[in-house]
DNA sequence: CAGGTTTCGTATCGATCACTATGGATAAAT
DNA sequence: ATTTATCCATAGTGATCGATACGAAACCTG
């Protein structure tokens, strides 16, 4: 898993797998199948050991406003975790890839998009409860807030400390803030 | 320059390059000597035909928040042009990348290094100037700013519109209006 | 202890990678 | 017109990719 999201999907061979597991081919393939196949068990371990801080944030019994601020927070923690390799590894694993394995790179885009909809699905449960600012699109400001979760995630890969990562994500944070304060001024210009 | 956008450094093999450019092995390798040289040369060909809005909106004389405002407007659209891959080529360029494309991938992390200091020191002549609201450090701002720009590469990517893309920037443009209005708010939680 | 079976590591598979040597065709020069 | 020289596409280089065939060792059974 570590090897995929350093060196993606694509730039990971066998043999620097076969090394980091210490097996020798054949029972690479007698436990995974196939290249793509690890891939994808070494996508679930990711979701279930890295990245439950979104799931959490979601899902808590808070506001809105503290149930993304618990997201971006989590993710900037996430991202810059020692010892781990920098950023998402739905971002990392597989961003350009060759015809070849546009299947892998699909699978990933289908995660970020699945992320997106479950920040939107929160938003909408915060607008019924009517703890969303009237100034933010549920769509729109779910975009944002997903981007804003990417953009980290490249930070994160360029090197960017844990407390860089919490500066931005307050950053962004503020609009959140900000509409909410705002009566029901215009949001764009 | 487009198959390297597309599918990145490594994916993009020399048999692709051939055929899109109707060269023959020896021609490519008489022009461009190696496939890292024409890689160079596909990103100064990026620098000066897609992205050059960005130093435009920087040097521009106009007040930091239009300049900034110009930036994040013109990333939504140098994102997503028809008939171009969605995205930016730093960030998709090469990601991730085995241990032999190392180079390269430093390379574009220089270049996004370089687009991040370019919007500090924009802001940083702003807050000479006096028109960056206190609120804002120059290096938080700008590392958020660069943030979002790269996130909105991975959802212009991931096939957002530039109508999308352009919400998102005025969504995150909306930091920079607020950050003004408050007076001398913290603004950190 | 012998026989049959299963497991497992080495050595290698064909395909493709970035890259280049060579032979033939064309152009230049005498 | 004939020789010389220059270009240039085809064909192939070693290396590495993901994936596997085969021989040896181990193990359970009789």
């Amino acid at each position: 898993m570590h090897l995929f999201w350093e060196h993606g999907y694509e730039a990971t061979s066998l043999a620097m797998l076969r090394e980091a597991m210490g097996l020798t081919p054949p029972q690479i393939y007698n436990a995974f199948t196939d290249k793509e196949t690890l891939f994808r068990k070494a996508l679930t371990r990711y979701h279930q050991t890295e990245i439950g801080f979104a799931l959490e944030a979601l899902s808590a019994p808070v506001p809105t406003g503290e149930a993304i601020r618990r997201l971006l927070l989590g993710a900037a923690e996430a991202y810059s975790r020692p010892g781990k390799p920098g950023g998402c590894l739905f971002v990392s694993g597989a961003l350009a890839a060759s015809p070849q394995a546009q299947a892998i790179a699909d699978e990933l885009k289908a995660n970020r998009k699945a992320s997106e909809a479950a920040i939107a699905e929160r938003l909408a449960k915060g607008r019924a409860m009517g703890d969303l600012p009237e100034g933010l699109s549920v769509e729109g400001f779910a975009k944002y807030l997903a981007g804003v979760m990417n953009g980290m995630s490249i930070q994160a890969r360029d090197g960017a400390s844990v407390e860089e990562l919490r500066t931005l994500a307050q950053t962004a944070l503020a609009v959140f803030a900000i509409e909410g304060q705002k009566q029901g001024a215009s949001s764009k210009e």
